[in-house]
DNA sequence: CTGTTAGCGCCTTCAG
DNA sequence: CTGAAGGCGCTAACAG
C-alpha cells in the first residue's frame, strides 16, 4: 500500500508537499501540484486514516449511538441512520455505529479513545443517565430527542406538542366534541421518552382551547387484540370521538378494529395518525396524519453538529430546536363540515 | 487526555510495560501489573485508536456496507445491522457504516485508507459490480447474499430455494392442486437480486415434484391496489390455489385483499408468507410463514469474518453458506386434511 | 513557493 | 521480567 512518501519520491518532492497538496493548506505551484497529483493517481495513493487522525487530532468520524435493543422503534430508525450517514459523507466524514446497550460507557469509549470527532445520541429518555456523561465529553454531542435536562447540550426533535395540537385542532374543526388518544406502547412509556408527555400536553391544551373532551387510552400493544380493546375503551364515552393514534405501529390495527365494528374511518369517524407520510400512505385507507419527518430532524442535527465542529462558525443560539410537523388530510377524517 | 506515557510515569515503569500490560503479550510481575492497572484507573486512561491502528496495523473496526437508498428493504435491514454491531462488539470491534451509494469506491476507500480490518457487504445483486473490486481488496470481505459469481469471496444467505420448497410442500400437503407466488416488488426484481430466482426455482421444482400447478404474479406493489390486482390474477386460474407471498411488505395487503373478496385465509384458502417470525405474528390473522432469520444469517457472517481475521483459524471450507429457513404453521393455512 | 523537522501515541523488536 | 529505541504515516510548525 502506497504511502505519501512513495508519492513524494515519484513526484520528486518532499513528503510534506504531498501533504499540502492534499490539504490545500498552502499554495503550491501548478507544476509541482500536477506532478504530485499524477503520482497520487499512478500509485492510487490514499492517506492512512489512523496516521492522519494521530497527527491531526481529527478522525473525520461521527459516532452514532442508536437505541437498538428490546425497546427499539423497530423500523422508524432507518431513515435517521440513513440521513445521518449521508449528511456525514457530504462533509467527508464517516459514521461509527454504536448501540445504546453500552450505555454511558459507549460514549466514554468513543470520546476517550478518539474514535470520533463528534457524537449523535438517539433514543433519549426524559431522565437519561447518559446526558450528564455526554456533557463532560471532549467532543461535541447532539441529542436527537429532548431530555428534561439537556445539561447544556444541543437537542433536535420533532415539536410533539405542536403535533398534538395540530391533530386536535383538526378534529375539533371537523366537529368532534371529544378526542381520544389511543396511546403509545408500554415500552415507550416505561422508558419515559419525553415525547409522550409533550404530545399529550399539546393535545390536551388544544382540546381545552376548543372546549372539547380529552382522554387517553394507553398502553396499547400494537396488535389486533390490543387495538380492539383500545377502540372499545375509546368508544365508551359515547358519541363519536375523534381518534388520535400517536404510534405508527398501532395505526393499522386500530383502523382494522374500527372497521370490524362497522365504523368506517372517513365516513363515520375520524382518525389521525402520528407517523411518516410514507407510513400514512401505506395503510388502507390512507390515514390522515401528522408527519414526523425523521430526515428533517436528522439533517438539522447534522447541520448543528458540523457547525459545532467548525470552530469559526458560531454555536447555534438555541439549545433546543423543535422541527414543526405538518398535518396532511387523507382518507380517514370526516369531510369538512 | 492521558497517554500511555502518563500512565508509565505514574506507575513508575516504562511506557512499553504499559503497552504489554494492556495487550498481555508478555508476562508481567503481579506487582508492576497492579501498579500499572492502578495508574490506568486513576488517570482513566484509554488507548488512542488512531495511534494503535497506526502502530499495529489493525483498526478493530468492521466496515458495513448497507443497501440504503431507493431500493432499500425499508425495515428488514435493522436486524442485520443490529446483530452485526453486537457481534462486532463481542469481539472488541466497532462498526463503520457506509451506504451502498458510494458503490465500489466505498470499498476502495474503506480498505485503501485502512479505515477497517474487514468488510461486510450487503444488498448483493446477481451481477454486482462491487464483487470483482471486493475480491481484490487487502481486507477480508463477507457477502450477505449470493451473487452469480462470488469471485472467491465468502457468502452467507438464507437458503431461498429451500424456502420455496418448504412453502410449496406444505401447500401440496394441504391438498391444494396449484400454487401461486404473489411475487416480489418491482424494485427487487429490477435490481436482480438473486434470491428471487432462487426462491422461484425452489418453489417450481417442488410443485413439479408434487405434480401441482405453479404460477407467478409479479411485480406486486406493496399497497392495497397492487394487492387487489395480484389477488385477482391469482384467483383467475380457477379453484382455490395455495398462495405464497415471498415479500414481507405485501403480506398484509394481500391478506386484506383476500378478506375483501370473502375468502378467509385459514378457512377458505391457504396463504404462506416469506418473512420473519415477528412479522408473521404481527399480521391479522397471524400468517403461516417460512422464516427468514436475519439474525442467524448475520451471526454466521460475523463468525466467518472473524475466522478470516484470525490468521491461525482455518478458512471456512465452504465459500457459500445457506442458512435453512423453517416453516411455522399459524392461522392462514387450511387445517391438515 | 518548497523542504526540513519534530512530534501525534502506541506497538514491538532488541538489549539487558 | 523490564527498559530503551525505532518506526507506523501523516500534519504542521519552522526555516529558508
Amino acid at each position: 500500500m502506497a504511502t505519501s512518501r512513495d508519492v513524494a519520491r515519484v513526484a520528486g518532492v518532499s513528503q510534506s508537499t504531498v501533504s499540502y497538496v492534499m490539504s490545500g493548506r498552502r499554495s503550491i505551484s501548478p507544476e509541482t501540484r500536477k506532478r504530485v497529483l499524477d503520482a497520487i493517481e499512478q500509485l492510487t495513493y490514499q492517506p492512512n486514516a489512523g496516521a492522519r487522525a494521530l497527527a491531526s487530532q481529527r478522525t473525520q468520524v461521527v459516532g452514532l449511538v442508536v437505541p437498538f435493543g428490546p425497546a427499539a422503534d423497530t423500523a422508524g430508525l432507518l431513515p435517521f441512520i440513513e440521513t445521518i450517514a449521508s449528511c456525514a459523507r457530504a462533509e467527508d466524514h464517516d459514521v461509527l455505529l454504536v448501540t445504546a446497550d453500552e450505555g454511558a460507557a459507549g460514549l466514554i469509549r468513543l470520546a476517550g479513545r478518539a474514535l470520533c470527532d463528534a457524537i449523535v445520541l438517539m433514543g433519549i429518555g426524559a431522565d437519561d443517565a447518559r446526558i450528564p456523561v455526554a456533557a463532560t465529553l471532549s467532543v461535541p454531542v447532539i441529542l436527537i430527542g429532548v431530555p428534561d435536562d439537556s445539561a447544556g447540550l444541543h437537542c433536535v426533535d420533532v415539536d410533539f406538542a405542536l403535533a398534538g395540537a395540530l391533530a386536535v385542532d383538526e378534529l375539533a374543526g371537523l366537529g368532534h366534541d371529544r378526542v381520544v388518544l389511543i396511546g403509545h406502547p408500554a415500552e415507550v412509556i416505561e422508558r419515559d421518552i419525553n415525547f409522550v408527555r409533550r404530545f399529550q400536553r399539546g393535545a390536551a391544551a388544544a382540546a381545552e382551547r376548543h372546549g372539547i373532551g380529552y382522554s387517553v387510552v394507553a398502553p396499547v400493544p400494537p396488535d389486533t387484540a390490543g387495538a380492539r380493546e383500545a377502540v372499545e375503551r375509546a368508544l365508551e364515552g359515547g358519541g363519536l370521538p375523534g381518534i388520535v393514534v400517536p404510534n405508527s405501529q398501532a395505526v393499522g390495527p386500530v383502523l382494522h378494529a374500527l372497521v370490524e365494528r362497522g365504523l368506517v374511518p372517513g365516513r363515520d369517524i375520524s382518525l389521525i395518525g402520528l407517523c411518516t407520510d410514507a407510513a400514512a400512505e401505506a395503510t388502507t385507507p390512507a390515514v390522515t396524519n401528522v408527519s414526523l419527518e425523521p430526515r428533517d430532524v436528522s439533517r438539522r442535527a447534522m447541520e448543528i453538529l458540523f457547525r459545532l465542529l467548525d470552530r469559526d462558525g458560531d454555536d447555534p443560539a438555541q439549545l433546543v430546536e423543535l422541527i414543526p410537523p405538518r398535518l396532511t388530510r387523507r382518507d380517514t377524517t370526516l369531510p369538512a363540515p
